[in-house]
DNA sequence: GCCAACGTTGGC
DNA sequence: GCCAACGTTGGC
């Protein structure tokens, strides 16, 4: 199973949002890189929920419930989006200034490209941002 | 097919 | 609000 973060802007969409609307469409990706990560994505992936403009931080984790199919909001046709469920909020919230602290993550997809609004995260990854979350 | 101009994203 | 990164577009 692999594993994700997506980015949203809180004042968009935040992971309170998706949590009052039980699942969401996650579509508006028109990078191509990105789409390829989301045509990647496996029902049952999670994916880390995060902040940007706004908070700064990974606030929650949410979980692939449908697979990438062509994207209703874009007219050419051209790129996919995936719908995803909340599983849970972080029991604390990790911030970007945690996360670029923690050398364990200084590798991680999102700095390398950080305009990317999805990225895939490795599996040590993951469990280090759980244990900064309080989370084991 | 090259490359400059432009647009978008997102941290600061 | 500024600016860096970088993808996309369009003239040649």
């Amino acid at each position: 199973m692999a594993h994700w973060l997506m980015k949203s802007e809180p004042e968009t969409f935040s992971y309170e949002d998706l949590v009052r609307d039980g699942k969401t469409v996650w579509d508006g990706v028109r990078n191509n890189q990105a789409a390829l990560y989301l045509k990647a994505m496996k029902v049952g992936d999670e994916a880390f929920f995060y902040h940007s403009q706004k908070g700064l931080e990974v606030v929650g984790i949410a979980r692939v419930v449908r697979e990438a199919f062509l994207d209703p909001s874009d007219p050419a046709g051209r790129f996919v989006a995936v719908e995803v469920a909340p599983v849970r909020a972080l029991k604390q919230p990790v911030t970007l200034a945690q996360m670029k602290a923690d050398p364990k993550l200084a590798d991680m997809k999102m700095f390398k490209q950080f305009r990317l609004s999805v990225c895939p995260v490795e599996p040590a990854e993951w469990k280090a941002i759980l244990a900064m979350a309080g989370e084991t």
